[in-house]
DNA sequence: TTCAAAATGGAATTGTTGTTCCAAGTTTTG
DNA sequence: CAAAACTTGGAACAACAATTCCATTTTGAA
C-alpha cells in the first residue's frame, strides 16, 4: 500500500517515545523538538534542528544514528514521504476540517462518530474566536486592564462554570508583583474571603446568568467598601453590570445546546498578557525555562 | 503586517502566470512544475526539479534569476514561510509576540494599545485551535471517550496551570451519572483523595512538562491499584505517557512565557460534549433545571 | 542562407551541509 | 577514589548542492 509513510513516522515516533527515558539529555532534546515539530522537519537542516534545540549539530547526526539511520537525510527521508503522500492538503485547514465533518456525516446513519462531535465542537470553539475577534471592544478592554494595573490587591470570583475561569485567572495574576486572592468559597467562607476588599482594589467578577449568589455577594461587597469592579459577563444589561466599572461582555458559542469556555478563557487570559505587558513584565521575566510551571 | 508570507506566494505565482508565455520552453517547464507542485517546493532541491522537468538543473537557478531572486534559494524561502505560517503556528506566533515586543521598543513611543496585544493574543488561540483540528487523533480520543463510558467512578487530576481545565472537566462531568472525584490536594489530601481508585475506575490525568508531582503520583497509583489511566498532555513522550491506556496530545503555543490553554480547555470540553452524547444524556440533562448554574 | 541573439548543457567553482574523528569533560561503577 | 563508559563539542573532512562560466546549439530575423 502507499500508505506506508505516515506508518513509518508513526513507528519512529513510538520508538522514539519508547527509548525516550535512556536517552543523554542531548538527543532528549532533539527528541522532543521531533516530536513537536513533525512538520516542520521536512525543510530543517541540521543546523536548524540543533540552533532550536540548543545541542550540536553533531547531536541531531547521533540521534538520527541512534534510530538505526546512516545519517539524518535518512531520518529526514522519512518525515518527507510522509508530507508526500498528504500532500493534498496545500488547502487551508478550514476545508480539511470540513471536509473531515462532512465525510463522517454522509456515511453513518446511526450515531455520530465521538470524533465527528469533537470535530463539530472544536470547530464551533473556532468559530466563537472568530466572533471574539470581531466584536471586540478595544476600549473596554484598555480600560479594564488599567484598572488591574492600578489594582493594589485583586479578588477573582467565578463559582460554578466560571470557577475553572476564575482559578486560571488568579493563577496568572500569581505571576505579577500584585496581590491576588480568589474567592474559592471553601468551607463556605465567601464571606470571610472579601470582607477584605476595600478602596484601591479591584474585584474580578466572572458570571453568567443566571448569575452565581456568591459572586453576586461578592460585588455589593466590594462597591460598598469602596473597590472598584472589573466584570466578564454574557451581557452589559445584567444587575451587576451597572455596579462594574468596566464590563467585558463575552458571548459564548453554543455547540449541541452546550456552552462553550473557550471565550471566556481566551478573553481572559488576554487581559493577563496585556496586564502583563502594560506592566513591563518582560518574556525573560516571566519565562521559567524548565521551572516547574504545569 | 504578518500576514506576507503566503500573500507572497500569491503574487509570485500571478507574476508566473503573467509572464509564462514569453518564457523560453524550459522556464516554461519549470513553471509549471512550481505551480504544480506548490507544497513539494519546499523541500525540493535544484537537480529534483531539474530532473523532474526534463531540463538542466541551472535552467531552474535561471527561472529564479528571472523572477528577480538572486537565486533559487530565495525563491523556495518564499514557499517555506509560507509553509511555516499555515502549518506550524507555534514558530510564527512565537515570532509575532516577540515582534510585538520588539516594535515597542522600536519604532512606537508610546505604547501598544492593550487592545492589539490582545488581538494578538486571540488570533494565536485561533490559530491554535485549528491546528487542534488539524492534528486530530480521531482514535484515540474515540478511545478515550470510550473510556469514560466504561468508567466506574473517573478520579479528575491536574496541578497549577491544568488545574482550571481539571476543575471544568470535573465540574462537566458531574453532569453524567458517573461518580466524579477531582483530586484537588487541598488540605494535602492528594494521596487520600487517590487511594479509593481501583480496577474499572479511570484516572483522568491532565499535566504538561514539566509534569507536577501530584499527578505523577496519582498516576503510579492508579497504575498499581488496577486503574486505567486517560492522559491529556503535550507529548507522548512523558514518563506518564507510558502508563496510560489513552494519550491525548495538545500542544499549546505560548505568549509570554505562560502557554495558551484554549487548546486544552477545547478538547476537554468536546471529550464531555462526546461522552455525554455517547451515552444519550441529552444536553437538556447536563443543565441544571432549577439550580443556578453560572 | 547567414548572422545575431538567445537558450542550453557540460563542467568547474564556490559555498554549505552532513558527517566523522578525537580530545576533553562528565557520569557511572567497581 | 580510580577506572571505565559514556557524553559532549571543536575541528577537520567529505559530499553535495547551488551557482557561474563558457562553449555549443538553437532560434529567429534580415
Amino acid at each position: 500500500m502507499s500508505k506506508k509513510s505516515p506508518d513509518a513516522v508513526d513507528q519512529l515516533l513510538r520508538s522514539i517515545a519508547d527509548q525516550y527515558e535512556r536517552l543523554p539529555r542531548q538527543l532528549k532534546n532533539v527528541a522532543g523538538y521531533v516530536e513537536q515539530n513533525r512538520p516542520s522537519l521536512v525543510m530543517d537542516r541540521v543546523s536548524d534542528i540543533a540552533g532550536r534545540c540548543g545541542v550540536h549539530p553533531s547531536a541531531v547526526v547521533r540521534f538520527a544514528q541512534h534510530f538505526g539511520f546512516a545519517g539524518f537525510g535518512e531520518l529526514q527521508a522519512v518525515f518527507r514521504r510522509a508530507y508526500a503522500c498528504g500532500c493534498s492538503p496545500p488547502l487551508s485547514y478550514k476545508e480539511r476540517i470540513r471536509k473531515l465533518v462532512h465525510d463522517r456525516h454522509a456515511g453513518h446513519h446511526g450515531k455520530l462518530a465521538a470524533g465527528t462531535v469533537a470535530q463539530n465542537f472544536i470547530a464551533g470553539s473556532r468559530t466563537g474566536l472568530d466572533d471574539l475577534a470581531a466584536n471586540f471592544d478595544e476600549t473596554a478592554f484598555a480600560a479594564a486592564v488599567k484598572l488591574l494595573d492600578k489594582a493594589e490587591t485583586i479578588y477573582v470570583a467565578g463559582v460554578r462554570r466560571s470557577y475553572p475561569v476564575a482559578s486560571y485567572t488568579a493563577y496568572a495574576l500569581q505571576h505579577t508583583q500584585k496581590r491576588v486572592i480568589q474567592i474559592s468559597g471553601l468551607g463556605g467562607m465567601t464571606r470571610h474571603q472579601i470582607y477584605g476588599i476595600g478602596k484601591g482594589d479591584v474585584l474580578f467578577a466572572i458570571t453568567f446568568a443566571p448569575y452565581g449568589r456568591e459572586t453576586q455577594f461578592c460585588s455589593k461587597m466590594a462597591r460598598q467598601q469602596g473597590a472598584e469592579i472589573l466584570l466578564v459577563t454574557d451581557s452589559r444589561l445584567s444587575a451587576l453590570a451597572k455596579q462594574a466599572r468596566v464590563v467585558l461582555a463575552v458571548k459564548e458559542s453554543s455547540v449541541f445546546a452546550f456552552r462553550s469556555l473557550t471565550n471566556t478563557m481566551a478573553l481572559c487570559q488576554a487581559l493577563f498578557v496585556a496586564l502583563a505587558y502594560q506592566m513591563e513584565i518582560t518574556i525573560e521575566e516571566t519565562r521559567e525555562p524548565r521551572e516547574a510551571h504545569d
